[in-house]
DNA sequence: AAGAAGTCCTGGGCGC
DNA sequence: TGCGCCCAGGACTTCT
């Protein structure tokens, strides 16, 4: 499940390899995956254009091109954006081949589909829904501890559903959330406006600890994500909860357990993440 | 109108 | 052995 850490390691993977060269072409496999395009539209506009530069935003990948063009790439949950150096084999689920000048090939390949491409301009940047939605990055200047202080005071929602929203902080998904509430000793079930001021400080850095290590360790490969140059990353050996359900909590040694929140599995340690821990303390 | 639940999609794992 | 069922989850849509 490519999160914030995953995509950056792609962008960072891709960056080098692509800034500079042209697009000849697209072939597109599954015209299903263009939301907002038509296949003639995508296809036509994405001709010729060169690739200027490599960005990340929340858990999107955005592909600046020459014309004022935006290529906005969402990887979902199984999508792989690989570069091949020469022509190479579509695998049964590769849905887009973006043909470069340098007889290189960039690889769009998703197996359960839920990612989304999106071709549009720089000044329609602003209107791509769930792109204009995202909160701030939680590794850079506008993610304070006073922004999430508010953000979540503000809804009544438990701390799972609220982390996993991309309005309030971008980037974060299921494992890292998982990983952030382990490390700040906080519930999945906790409410976002029952936290102590200690409380948001440890989310607070937990949330950019786990996101830093990630990006460290080149993403969490658990199933299908791969980087830029199609190599796995290390987080999943650096994991403290999530996939570890009946495994010992590394900081108590109590079993970890999984329950369902907010409609997601969600790991934590009943002991480290007590719903009444710190109650009525400090 | 906010928050919860349903939806999409495929492959892997499990029970019988 | 093989069939059917359930689960995984990001983000959008639909429901309450």
């Amino acid at each position: 499940m490519p999160e914030l850490p995953e995509v950056e390691t792609v962008k960072r993977s891709l960056a080098s390899k692509l800034i500079g060269l042209t697009i000849k072409k697209a072939i597109v496999r599954m015209p299903k995956l263009l939301k907002l395009n038509s296949l003639e539209e995508f296809t036509k506009n994405i001709q010729d254009k060169d690739i200027l530069a490599l960005e990340r935003r929340g858990k999107y990948l955005l592909f600046e091109l020459s014309s004022n063009f935006l290529l906005i790439i969402h990887l979902g949950m199984t999508g792989q954006l690989v570069y091949q150096k020469e022509k190479a084999l579509a695998e049964k689920h590769t849905h887009v081949i973006f043909k470069l000048d340098n007889q290189g090939e960039l690889h769009y390949t998703d197996i359960r589909r839920f990612g989304r491409i999106i071709l549009t301009t720089m000044e329609n940047k602003n209107q791509i829904s769930g792109l204009k939605d995202l909160g701030p990055e939680p590794l850079g200047s506008d993610f304070t501890k006073e922004y999430l202080k508010n953000a979540l005071g503000k809804k009544k929602s438990c701390l799972k559903a609220l982390l996993l929203n991309q309005s309030l902080v971008a980037g974060l998904g299921n494992i890292y959330v998982d990983e952030a509430l382990h490390q700040a000793n906080l519930h999945p079930q906790k409410l976002g406006n029952n936290l102590s001021p200690e409380e948001v400080n440890k989310l607070y850095c937990a949330i950019k600890k786990v996101l830093k290590q990630g990006i460290e360790n080149k993403g969490t490969s658990i199933k299908d994500y791969v980087d830029g140059e199609g190599k796995a990353g290390s987080n999943q050996e650096n994991l403290w909860v999530y996939g570890r359900k009946g495994n010992s909590c590394k900081k108590c040694g109590l079993p970890i357990e999984k329950i369902k929140v907010a409609g997601r599995s969600s790991f934590f340690c009943p002991k480290c993440q007590a719903l009444d821990q710190n109650h009525g303390e400090k």
